[in-house]
DNA sequence: CCTTGTATGCTAAAATATTAGCGGTGATGG
DNA sequence: CCATCACCGCTAATATTTTAGCATACAAGG
């Protein structure tokens, strides 16, 4: 049984991957930007070529700007994070957001202040509440 | 200035993508499986095909069972799914732990018990003592 | 022992993605 | 006013991906 194609994300070619990932990344960016970020950067042209078409697919917008192009996602930075959180849950963790925590507390543990450890719990404890 | 190619599965064309989560989400799969599990599934001689490659490229490995070749990865889910959950991390939120745990609670809350929770509070707990 | 169903390997055609070249435009500054 | 620079749109060649067909093997059932 062929499942439905919910994600649109899950249906980009290799550059258009890299690409959009890159805008996301980066809030905006013009083609020079998003050229730099590129692994194997290809020629300048042809990262406008790509982005062209994830323009005319509807994943990116652009606006001009002193001459030149600015490319932003035209979906809410938000709603494709938590799209791509919940296949990395399902995907990898079984759908456990335990696990999936303790993995993400795993990866950044020097990174966390005390200071956002204190907001952390208090996330969790707030949810518990809201939960009830 | 290109950036290092440090992530395989960023490498990865859009069937081989899609094929390699099934296998991941599965734990091990059948190339029947792996079909099921397609959106818009292409042939079965085409799935065969693209496991085959990704044997070969060394993302999968397959054992014989019962005169059909069962599939799985040759990477640590664990190792992946940091992975993943990182780039998830830089891409969406700016490598914000606190952001992508508040996003992370909010997208289950209704999936999560109220023992789990309990859990998790300790998760913080024990990471905020570990990290002082 | 033959037929059927389910697999595999190999091969090649068809479809898509990727790349870059060319011509033109507008801004800048000598 | 002209040369240069940094863009853009359009087009087309090249490379890769994606698909499926065909020959074969092996096990199970009649």
């Amino acid at each position: 049984m062929a499942k439905r194609q919910q994600q649109p994300l899950l249906n980009l070619s290799r550059r258009e991957r890299q690409i959009i990932d890159i805008v996301y990344r980066r809030g905006r960016a013009s083609a020079a930007e998003v050229r730099e970020d590129l692994p194997n950067a290809p020629s300048y042209s042809s990262v406008r070529t790509l982005l062209s078409i994830l323009e005319q697919k509807g994943h990116l917008k652009h606006v001009e700007e002193g001459g030149r192009y600015i490319y932003s996602s035209t979906r809410r930075r938000e709603n494709v994070g938590r799209a791509a959180l919940r296949r990395v849950l399902q995907t990898f963790y079984h759908g456990s957001v335990e696990k999936t925590m303790a993995a993400l507390l795993d990866i950044s543990e020097s990174r966390l202040s005390a200071e956002e450890m204190k907001r952390l719990a208090k996330l969790i404890e707030e949810a518990r509440k809201e939960g009830r």
